[in-house]
DNA sequence: GCCTTTTCTATCCATGCGGATAGTAATTGA
DNA sequence: TCAATTACTATCCGCATGGATAGAAAAGGC
């Protein structure tokens, strides 16, 4: 029945919420992948117990899927650009964020799970699909509204195809976050990052471009 | 001892060679991952008995890193761009051909198993680091040879920094293979190539650029 | 102060895993 | 043709996995 809303008692509180289960989750389905991640480590990463991820989860995988939601909420919420206020220099600080050293030890935001469902799972399950999907297409929203507002401005060159450069980006995006799983210690990352912010700086009109690259 | 050489017999043959084997671990590994590949399907599909595979590779790892070896061999000698001759159109094109549709199915070059290695460890296998690092390092030196000889040749854009060029493309790269493996069956990772060609013939002199975006 | 509800702990289970082993079938040099 | 060598088949093993279950423990309603 509806366990919410008319329960008679509120019963035992769980040692851990969801959102910091989520956040030891997102760290080991990072580095190890899913199949990697074993629901041991789980408990231990997350603070669950196997008993509450099988009765309030359903089990590893829906935990998963409730987490890559979760993460793919607060990502469109806090993490992704705005499609509102972001000019071509915000764009740019964005993606030179991405890779900053700060955020190298704990990677919290920015597409990382949705990356991991990509690289953990074939496309068999419809359920890891559609979130897929749902953050390619949202991100590309993003980039296509930045980069078209951007145009109508002026503060871009012309040539630049809003659709073409979006693509472009989710391209970066991802190889930035495949560069970040491949070289974690040392100073790669910035480098690479660096780069991108190269090529979005270097779309700004000539006016408005004192020296890019 | 030296198995090779003086053998006294050559004994039974195998069914299977090593390269058709490495070629059907390739797929099953780019499909799966490492960790949900089991060696039972590795057993099908590459045609090596569980046997084969513990008493001449030694186990699954490292299997999968004298796969890992072979496929690189075999994509510094036939799939990398060629520093010595390549102009930018033709690194233009060998953009678009990763993602073309007759590859599609089968994807047997490229990168697409260092891509693997990379999202399939965390990085505590020296092993498979060594490996990633002997990928990126080529794969970022065909590159800055391919760009700075353009260069040189004043068929690019004087303010183009080959070494920046070079990380913004091995970007674009394993980005490709990422969205290769999210969108497996429709036509976005041409239409995301296509973006990467874009950006390579931007970097043409415009007196060599007839008319790109 | 009990009752109900929910989570906790602590097992237990069946399954699939990577790997090991023993006996059989090929293959070739001597 | 025999001995040596190697791969094959078939089985077995210990272990880790995801999941299930049965009390014990918390926590608020009445």
């Amino acid at each position: 029945m509806d366990r919410k809303g008319k329960g008679k008692s509120v019963a035992r509180k769980r040692k851990t919420d969801h959102d910091s289960a989520v956040a030891g989750a997102l760290d080991l389905f990072w580095r190890q992948g899913y199949q990697g991640a074993s629901t041991r480590e789980l408990e231990q990463e997350t603070g669950l117990t196997r008993f509450t991820l099988q009765t309030t989860y359903g089990g590893k995988e829906k935990f998963f899927l409730k987490t890559l939601d979760t993460y793919l909420d607060n990502a469109e919420a806090r993490h992704f650009p705005d499609p509102e206020t972001f000019s071509l220099d915000d764009l740019a600080d964005w993606f030179r964020e991405i890779a900053s050293a700060e955020r190298m030890p704990k990677i919290e935001d920015a597409g990382c799970l949705a990356f991991n469902a990509i690289s953990s799972f074939d496309r068999s399950d419809p359920e890891v699909n559609d979130r897929i999907e749902r953050y390619l297409t949202a991100l590309e929203g993003r980039f296509v509204a930045i980069i078209s507002r951007a145009k109508t401005e002026k503060v871009i060159q012309s040539e630049v195809e809003p659709e073409e450069a979006a693509r472009l980006l989710i391209c970066l995006l991802l190889g930035l976050h495949t560069i970040m799983k491949a070289r974690t210690t040392d100073q790669f990352p910035q480098s690479y990052a660096e780069a991108a912010v190269g090529l979005v700086e270097g779309w700004k009109t000539p006016l408005a471009t004192p020296e890019s690259w």
